[in-house]
DNA sequence: AATGAATGAGGGTTCATTCAT
DNA sequence: CATGAATGAACCCTCATTCAT
């Protein structure tokens, strides 16, 4: 109805162009000057929209977070069974993660970059975001053997790591790595530990504690 | 046998404080400042152990990679067994992981900064690894419905991920955490994607092509 | 008579609040945006009252002076004695000053910042106010030994350095501190300077000339 | 002996250069840049010597008011007469003001530009070298009705205001200046003030409290 | 083998000011 | 009258790196 471009609509144009230089160079050498010749707003004009580059980072993550979420509760919606819920939220995850890879990205690998009220509001959302996954893996039942918490972010794990491989010719879709990261995680989540799985003949100096340098002398 | 500090030793501990502060930091913003004052050396004097910033980044991952690829051939020597290999591999890389934190933290997070020769010298290395790691799950058979490529670096992002979350006074320790991330891997890696799995009903925007801005507007 | 509020009353307004910002933190280091947010008039709309902020700058010392002066012609009339002169001088002055600490304070604290012709017109005001300083000490007659070039510089120095140091609730009010120094003045300036006075046995090296730095290197 | 120029004249030289510019343009006006083209050192070369502008400006008042205070000593040595040692501390205060016109004029203009413990460990310096000053007025005993502390600063008023008029080629040098800044106050302090001095009468509104507005609307 | 001194390039940020509305 | 949006210039400071010693 109002075609006239809004302050708004400005705003997230920076964002996105920011997020697609802080995925491609990194928060750290990415300039702000880069953005200014991205967005063609003059450097002193970015700092009509955001205070500082970290409140400018922070925008990014809170706004992705903030639809990551919403979208969520959006697809869980009205869906009760244990299995479906655990197979939408991963397929959100993966389509959001997908989609928007150069925000995800910043979200993943600027993690902690952001300080004081910036961090705290961050990490609010990402705790939220959380129990959610955990709410749903709870509603499995009780895992055969894996801890929950660890299980989390295991799945987290297979999850966030996509942006450092997936290559959209190559692998395959969101929908498609939804179902078999579902099914991944959750046969070994079902199924209980088999005794003496662990068994394992010690070979080189054990675990933890032993911790031999990282580094070889030899 | 040699009481005398080698030069060796030296770079080490270089290596060893660098790597840490990198972790701490993260490489842009740690400065070469910053490591001269963590090991006592002058600038300058940093110089003579290797020729750039970005020299002692390949240093210090180069030396993580060789070290942690070295130790899983040592691991897996003798065992023919398919599932007690990737039963070895997850626990090195688990152990190696935990016991050498900063290391992994900068080999996980900083994968690419390096340019050039360097870079290439790293990739050669990762893709060392990850081709033994490939090997040892073909060894396994025919995944039930995974693909070998998405299924790999899943198992390398649940492994990968932990940088981020794990706590020494709350999680597993590298050898349990091995057996649950083996187990959750290996059951849902073999079984069969069920027919109609994937009957999940739509409900917004599908996947990709659709790419929904990030952005919420309303 | 007229409720309205009118032009002048906001200029005068926004040069009081100006003012104390300058006086505060120095007309350099206090920015357009500090009077914006003190005077609740948007950046933009300050520039409808003064075309630059030097222009603001010259408002405030110009008003000031000519206050200033217009009280001392106002107090003088009618006074003939050469020694109340002086002593409505001195009190004039110091209630002013007192009473207005922050104009007085950019008054004497930015005075050069002017250029141009706003600084020709504020210098031509501080000459008819030092003149007719400079008038009243005449009228004293002959000084004992002090030129009354010297002299008149040095009153002024007693008076003007109060911003530095004069604390409300500890030192006398501005009536009783003019009492005070035009004592202090007028004794010394009426007294001859005894021979021999001088007579101070040389120490280290001489007056001017010599010039010996600043910097200690012992 | 030596005739290699050492780290500390280094030092010394950007510190004196460092004190025109200030003097010239102000603290906050004079760039680093300036003062690395005055000294002929690049900008980044210049953070060698001091981390920040405003160490630079400490370094400079600190050693200023460190010399002042040190000669002051040096030249009251051996000297026990009240009224001799005032004329030496005069003169002192004036043959230094004078030699080191730009240090001086950086150290009462920018007098609260430094904050945190350089401004705490400049104001101590201040301090006690005030307290010099006041010691040798209570020498002098009891004033004849002006309060000691007033007294203090109105002779301090006199003496630091001279960066502001005196003009080498039309003013005296600075021993005639002591003598007769020293006699100015000499006699106002010690001659008691005559009963009914202050009988003047009330003009206008008066004194504090009554606080005209320093704007004219007529 | 080691370092004090120095530098060019570039970083984030602030500022006075303008102009269309 | 008033303001939101924008900008060029400048500012302080940090960085990786070098080089004579």
């Amino acid at each position: 109805m109002d075609a006239r471009p809004t302050y708004d609509e400005k705003l997230l144009r920076i964002l996105r162009e920011s997020a697609a230089i802080f995925a491609a160079k990194g928060y750290h050498r990415a300039s702000i000057r880069d953005i200014s010749a991205a967005t063609d707003v003059s450097l002193s004009g970015l700092y009509y929209y955001f205070r500082s580059k970290e409140e400018l980072l922070f925008l990014i993550q809170d706004h992705c977070f903030g639809t990551l979420h919403h979208r969520l509760n959006e697809e869980l919606e009205g869906s009760t069974d244990a299995v479906a819920r655990l197979r939408i939220f991963v397929r959100n995850h993966l389509r959001f993660f997908l989609s928007n890879q150069a925000e995800m990205k910043v979200l993943s690998h600027e993690a902690d970059v952001l300080t004081g009220e910036h961090r705290a509001a961050v990490q609010k959302r990402k705790r939220a975001y959380a129990a959610a996954a955990e709410a749903i893996l709870t509603e499995l039942g009780p895992p055969g053997g894996v801890k929950p918490r660890s299980a989390t972010f295991a799945l987290f794990g297979m999850m966030n790591w996509i942006y450092t491989w997936h290559r959209p010719d190559v692998d395959p879709d969101a929908d498609r790595l939804a179902e078999q990261m579902t099914h991944l995680f959750l046969h070994g989540y079902r199924t209980p530990i088999a005794e003496g799985a662990e068994a394992l003949p010690e070979r080189s100096g054990g675990g933890r504690g032993d911790a031999p340098s990282i580094w070889r002398t030899d």
